[in-house]
DNA sequence: ACCACAGTGGACCGGGCGGTCCAGAAAGCC
DNA sequence: GGCTTTCTGGACCGCCCGGTCCACTGTGGT
């Protein structure tokens, strides 16, 4: 019922093990013995502590790495209260999709475990969390009456998280980030004006 | 070597039904022998027409799907040359994927054929057109003074077509085209200003 | 009428992969 | 030190699915 310590470690090994698989490469298809081999672990304890298979296991990572998504944009996601604000998140983005290049880990292990509900949870909070970060940070920039207010921040701050999501995805086809900054500067673009 | 009438007929029902089984539900994995079953053939005519088997079907597929995609923005997409018909556009981009909902024929096509070079250009190719008209259309404005001349069309066709593209997929795994709306609306604003 | 080749049906194969099972090795607990 | 529970390893199973093969049936050309 409980896990031990040493369990515990375990269960987190192949996550982690799991997650830095998907970083690396792209390999359209993620195995169970892929992960059971670079995590040097055995399908017993695979099926241990993931018992509903896959599935749970590819929750779990992906959980894992939406987390990261936020982590690697601050702190300057977290506190957009200038221009010069702005701009170093726009960079932060554009930089740390550049170097993921074409290996999107959350699309991956999207693209696997289908639409079940437990897959739109994961992919919802972590755009809501986004979004409300920008939303907060265009509301702040308007009580300090650096941007208009006509501007709807609800509204704007949606069509950010849609044109990086897009931009993003094209990246991911084509290899090049012209889009996402294309986006995003277009945006920014709207919010000075 | 040659195809008969026939055989063209056959070959054609084949990437039709297929496209219709994307389009109607969105099971995860789509088989041959789904196909085989729609389309009411065997596999011996999958194979005799698609030799390279599964991929070159699927990519066929996707060829004919992405005809559609920009097909379905006709007249509107052609003839951006006034705010209404911009209107008229965005209207129906919406509408198509509102109606479309969480079923993505070419995404579904492409989380299963994977990233081989094939399926990257056809997505490329739709891209290209895609963003090239809007080009034409940001353009076209321009020439007539009905958007400042600050405006650079290339850029800004790139962040609508990635808003777009974030929206749809936002709309997949949410069912709200909210994402798709704000993107579309917030960036007809920033030419409109 | 014949023949070559396109079209069709479906049995069959083989590998991949998610999942099961159980036996044995640690590790807590009294 | 014994007992229970967790942890680990890996053999094994069974299905799914892409792909092969071959025999049969049109069909069109001369």
């Amino acid at each position: 019922m409980g896990l031990t310590a040493k369990g515990r470690a375990t269960r987190q090994r192949i996550i982690e093990g799991a997650a830095a698989y998907l970083r690396s490469d792209g390999p359209a298809g993620v195995t169970l013995d892929d992960i059971r081999a670079i995590t040097g672990t055995s399908k017993g304890q695979i099926f241990h502590y993931f018992p509903d298979g896959k599935e749970e296991l590819f929750l779990a990572v992906a959980r894992h790495e939406a987390g990261r998504v936020l982590d690697d944009q601050q702190p300057h996601l977290g506190a957009l209260t200038s221009w010069a604000a702005w701009d170093r998140w726009r960079d932060s983005v554009v930089a740390r999709y550049r170097t993921q290049g074409r290996n999107c880990p959350l699309g991956a292990l999207m693209s696997q475990v289908g639409s079940t509900p437990g897959a739109a949870e994961v992919i919802s909070t972590l755009l809501n969390r986004w979004q409300f970060h920008v939303r907060e940070g265009i509301e702040e920039m308007q009580e300090a009456g650096l941007v208009r207010p006509g501007v709807d921040p609800e509204k704007t701050a949606a069509a950010f998280i849609a044109g990086i999501q897009g931009g993003v995805q094209v990246l991911r086809s084509s290899g090049s980030s012209t889009h996402l900054e294309a986006s995003l500067d277009t945006l920014l673009d709207y919010l000075k004006a």
